[in-house]
This record gives structure tokens, C-alpha cells and sequence, in this order.
DNA sequence: AATATTTCTTAACATTTGTTCAGAGGGTTT
DNA sequence: AAACCCTCTGAACAAATGTTAAGAAATATT
């Protein structure tokens, strides 16, 4: 069972950091047929959590840090450059039709980017999870208005930095040039297992890659989210779910 | 009829150049009914053509002068760098297996990248028409083997570079930066709408929105492609084609 | 705790898509 | 011309997926 703790549990968890929790906790604590898989995440769902500051302040830095050694006054440049926000859970960080002119850390909660569709359908793009960076990245770099929407799945604790403060941020330390760079590789790299994922053939062979390669997600992201994020209908994510086809 | 031209001949019919055609050619003139549309492209496609020197040497930095505006120096030092390029139609430029080093500039012909899936079937990841660079950029930007392999649907022209010649380049005309940033970012966005038209709907829709967005790409390949492209069976292409579906 | 709201499940049926197989059309080779 | 090869088309059937609608379960609100 515990293998199949989130991402965002185990980050939280670390001791480095303690959960706040604020309302309903271990209630449901009998596990229903079917339920196996996703009581678990739907309580990790629900809880309030505030990291201690210490975490807070030195997790962006420390995930730099192991792409790109960083000395102690390059990690205090760093640190400072980025900015604390917090979104609650269900609110958005970009919204549509803007231009979208900053990039996050995400220290802990989860994110959505999704997109309305020509009938009015909401797509999920991506799920970013905690010590990932975000951003709506083509309005980004071409500064032209994002379709994309950028929503909270929880509670989520972000360190933004602006463009320009991020080219700032590159002159006076350069090794923030080859941080970028890795960065975007690895973002092009994700996108290409995604047109791979979403190519091969049917939703069932999606599904079982996603169980696998992104545990985390499937276990913790709203079904309805992850249906759309595979291309299929939430009704036929279910049956998939339940291994009607074997 | 002039306004499906594919890319290609248009870009090799502007009067910078000419078609040297060593076979059949003009041949099949009474389109058959089912070829009103892949008739003329598939007389493009048995073409056999070599642009006049004069075209070649200037082509791919009058592409790069249309985003960062160039000397004549640096125009000669950047058309220096690159290596000409021949590969007959249906022969491979990369293998899967190998580590991609270089990249190219598409000066004619057409490129089609693919892997073999689990099944062993090949599926077509892109379509590189003239004119546009390509490359395994995943394999290229993290050096490790790629699993795509890219084959010449045409007897295909390319002024060919490699990483290490790209970087000395970059030192020597600093403006290239800037040109690859821009080349990156449009790879970035052409992913991007990718996995948008991977995720919409059906097929049909796929097709659609092929047809309007490139038209070029649908007429001058051979069905089967295009169909592992938009992630069906070429039996259900030739249906949707055909308008079985509306 | 009770209620309302949202999300998830289930099932029957419709539609889309895959499979298989046969054959047509065109190009190539002899 | 004949034989061959390859790609595309067509049709019948099977499998996958979407649609609709109802109810169950989980979550939020009061």
C-alpha cells in the first residue's frame, strides 16, 4: 500500500515539513470494494496543509541544486528571486485569453493545465505535482494569450518568478542558463512520451502506461480529470478502471 | 486545383530553381476518379529533382535571415557550416539505435519520422516538408539513443550540421542563438497542437483539421502514413476519406 | 446530523474504429 | 503483354468507445 503514496504525501512528509490539517481527516477509514485505490488519494485530497517555512525556502533550491551545484550565496540569490504564493484549492493561476508572463516551483499540492474544447469540454493537459516547475509555456515564450487554464487541485504552494526578474536572475547567476536549458529538454522529453502515450492504440493500453509510469497521478487526480488527460469519457474510464476488459 | 500544390513544388517552382526529372513523368494524365486528389501528388512524389547550386546555397540562410536579419559575412560563415546532403527516397537518415548528432535544414524533398511500436508496427511521429530543420531532438538534446527513425519519402536535399559545428557556429555568428531559441519554440508549439489534436475527438475530426491545417502534408503521402500519423488504420482513413462518415 | 451538490458507477444502446479478407488499380520488371 | 508487387478500396463482422440516463457514493454545505 504504501508504495502507492502521491508524490505530494511523500514530499510533505519528509520531515522537513508537517501537514496542518484542518477538517475532516481519518473518518472513512472503512475501505469499500471500490475504493481500494482511490480512498486514499481522495483523503490526501481533502486535507489542509501548510509546509514549515524551512522547507518551504530551500525546496526550489535544493531540487536546482541537484542539476546544477549551487554555492550558499547563489542559493540565497535564487531563493530571493522568487516570490511565496498560495492557491487555494479550485482557483486558478492563469486564466485564458491572458498572456502568461511567469513560471512556477511547485513546492507541494497540484496543478491542472487543461483547455476548453470547440464543444465546450474542458481538457486536461497536463498534471504538474510538487517539485515540478509550471508554466503555460507557449504563451510564455512566444508572449502571445494562452488557451490554456491553470487550475488548483489542492491547496498549492508555488515560488513564481516573472520573466524579466528570471532573466535578471540568469546574469547574476549563469548557471541558471544551464538549469533552464535542462529544464526545457526534459519538458520536450515529457511531451514526447505524451504524443507516444496518445498515439498507441487503444485507451486501455493508455491507462495501464499511466498506472505505471505516473502512479501518482492516477491515484490522487479526480477521475473525470484523468479521463480527458487520456482522451476518453469519464464513463468509459470507469469501466477500464473496474477491468471490465481484460 | 493550383491551390493544393504541396509545399514542395511550390518551393522548388519559384524560379530560383529548376526540376531535373529523370523518369515517368507526365505519363497518367486522365485522373482517375478516386485520384482526383492523390494523383498529382503522387506524380510529385516520383519526381526525381536537383535544384541548380545557386538555390541550394542560399536557402537555408534566406529562411534564417527571415527571423534574425544576417551580413553577408555571416550569411557566407553560416552556409559554410552546413553540409550538403543527399538521401534517396526511401532511404534512412537516422536509425533508431543510434545517438542523433546533428541537425538538418530540409532544402527539398520530404522526411517522415517513425518508431516501431510494441507490435511492431511503425508509427509515424512527423512529417518534415522543405524549408523546416529536423532532427531526433530528443536524442540530440540529451545524447542518448534515439528510438526514431527518419526515412526520405522523396529523394530528399539537405545542408546537414553538427552539435559541435552548431556550437562553434554560435560563437562565430552570436545571432544564432537567437535563431535557435525561435526554431526551439516553434518545435515547442507544433508539439503543443499535436497532443491537442491527438486528444480531440474522432478521427474524422482528426482528419478534418489535418486537411485544413496541412494540406500539403495529406496530399503528397502515401495513405498509410498519414493514417498511423493521426493514430487509426489505414482502412479507416480510405473510409473517412472517402466521406463514409459525415 | 441532515441535506445538497458533485463525482463516480452501471447498464443499455448507438456509434466509431479495428480486423480480416478479397480484390482493384497502378507501377515495375521481365 | 504477362507476372509481380505494392498501395489503396470495400464490405462484413468484431471490438472499443461514446451517449444517455439513472442511481450510488463521496464531498461540501447547512
Amino acid at each position: 500500500m504504501h508504495g502507492w503514496l502521491p508524490d505530494l504525501y511523500q514530499s510533505w512528509n519528509d520531515g522537513k515539513s508537517k501537514w496542518l490539517i484542518s477538517y475532516q481527516d481519518n473518518k472513512r477509514q472503512k475501505p469499500n470494494k471500490r475504493q481500494t485505490n482511490s480512498c486514499l488519494a481522495q483523503n490526501v485530497r481533502s486535507k489542509r496543509y501548510y509546509g514549515s517555512k524551512d522547507y518551504i525556502m530551500t525546496a526550489l533550491t535544493d531540487t536546482i541544486n541537484q542539476i546544477v551545484c549551487l554555492s550558499p550565496d547563489e542559493k540565497i540569490t535564487i531563493e530571493k528571486a522568487f516570490v511565496y504564493r498560495e492557491i487555494s484549492k479550485g482557483d486558478l493561476w492563469i486564466n485564458q485569453g491572458t498572456i502568461c508572463s511567469e513560471v512556477a516551483y511547485v513546492v507541494g499540492g497540484k496543478l491542472r493545465i487543461y483547455h476548453i474544447d470547440d464543444q465546450g469540454n474542458e481538457i486536461t493537459c497536463y498534471f504538474v505535482m510538487p517539485d515540478n516547475f509550471i508554466s503555460s509555456f507557449s504563451s510564455y515564450l512566444s508572449n502571445t494569450p494562452t488557451n490554456e487554464n491553470i487550475m488548483a487541485l489542492d491547496d498549492t504552494v508555488l515560488r513564481v518568478i516573472s520573466k524579466s526578474d528570471l532573466e535578471e536572475l540568469s546574469v547574476a547567476v549563469p548557471k541558471m542558463h544551464i538549469f533552464r536549458r535542462v529544464i526545457a529538454e526534459n519538458l520536450f522529453i515529457t511531451m514526447e512520451k505524451r504524443i507516444a502515450m496518445l498515439q498507441s492504440q487503444t485507451a486501455h493500453e493508455r491507462y495501464e502506461r499511466m498506472i505505471k509510469e505516473n502512479p501518482n497521478i492516477i491515484l490522487s487526480v479526480p477521475l473525470q480529470y484523468t479521463a480527458s488527460f487520456l482522451g476518453i469519457t469519464p464513463q468509459h474510464l470507469s469501466r477500464l478502471r473496474k477491468g471490465f476488459l481484460k
